[in-house]
DNA sequence: CAAAATATAGTTGAAATCAACTATATAAAA
DNA sequence: TTTTATATAGTTGATTTCAACTATATTTTG
């Protein structure tokens, strides 16, 4: 049984040297790169692969929504999701969605050759993270998640750029007071404690990239 | 003329397919990979290799004091940093600590195989990012980079740990009033407009790592 | 349609940050 | 040994954030 695998990664680096390393696992026959989740979901449009690989924080489309849409429409295909950070919200939400596996980028080569020959065989690869977002999801409301709105993201990314509230209101032209209210509800969404919760989170979550 | 090329990097995975792509290259007849300074610092001391290719953000012993120890002690091997980010100030604070090239980790393999070439041949390699670290050179007085005490980097650690002045005091023992000077300095020292500013500053100068 | 979510705007008061200073003891460097 | 850098502690006042509310118009969803 040879695999098909299709991965996406921004850094080009990455997605390169990654391809390498896949293509020398024995159960692989072909790996194909993009640069990100519209390319790949192009990709997977014009013929199935057996198993994508896609990174959590890219620019054009994010691995949350290449997720979304291929398990919606080719659910036989077997979705692994690459992320810097081990958020387990991030990992629960991905879970909801229809991801086969979750790894963050510190893992060795080996895992991810586990990784891919579980989801093809059974379906799933189970680590401690994921096995941390089920026990989470247990204990905590799936509701309180992250589910942020368009306007919440705007001002959390205009915290993110150092503006104060005053300044972001100004910029979006409503008072600062509806800001405040912005900036209250994405501490509570966020569970985050001050500024420096919230610019973590924009960061963890994809919504801001730093330079 | 067949180069050995030793490299660090904290991302196993990362490290060992970046060791692929490179062991592709046709100058390159070695590579041996480390998971942080300490080890690359230790294989180089074994036996010189001709390029060392390192990562900025590492636990242990980062990229900086990397380029400090080998371009003291042994400045024939030529040295690459790799960052997530493209921050001028450090940039030019490696190069006057003696890097011979800087890339981001958004470059692409030919790119790399060009810089190793080129460190080799010329001694250097200079990309859009180091020619405005020179610029800026030129305009802001060097002093002003990131030059933090340790004292500084433990309350700049705390404040994105989310903790207030109040609390950051309790926990050194000292004065509130004492963690806001350090606050300040902080800010001034890192062109931060708030704490928003210091928590990005923080992860980019890779001070303070995300979960 | 009715209910829920979203975006808007406000009040009030406490807590924290921001900015610009002075000052002193100690440690490190010229 | 001066000088400089660092860590400490303080004052003062303005600005901003934090927290908990009420309230309302609009949009989305069941």
């Amino acid at each position: 049984m040879k695999l098909t695998i299709y991965l996406a990664d921004d850094h080009a680096m990455f997605a390169n040297a990654l391809a390498l390393t896949i293509e020398g696992f024995k159960d692989v026959s072909k790996v194909k790169t993009a640069s990100n989740g519209k390319e790949l979901i192009d990709l997977v449009e014009k013929k199935k692969p057996d198993v994508v690989i896609t990174d959590f924080e890219m620019p054009v489309m994010d691995g949350m929504e290449v997720i979304k849409r291929i398990s919606k429409k080719y659910p036989e295909v077997k979705i692994i999701l690459l992320t810097m950070y081990n958020n387990v919200q991030l990992v629960r939400e991905a879970m909801d969605h229809g991801v086969h596996a979750f790894l963050t980028k510190s893992f060795d080569p080996s895992e991810l050759e586990t990784a891919i020959i579980s989801v093809v065989e059974k379906d799933f690869y189970h680590n401690d993270l994921m096995y941390k977002a089920l026990k989470y999801s247990a204990s905590v409301n799936i509701k309180t998640s992250t589910s942020l709105t368009d306007r919440e993201k705007e001002v959390l990314h205009l915290i993110c750029d150092e503006l104060t509230m005053k300044e972001i209101g100004d910029k979006l032209f409503v008072s600062d007071k509806t800001i405040q209210n912005h900036r209250q509800a994405l501490l509570r969404k966020l569970g985050a404690k001050n500024t420096a919760g919230l610019v973590k989170k924009a960061i963890e979550e994809g919504i801001y990239k730093i330079s």
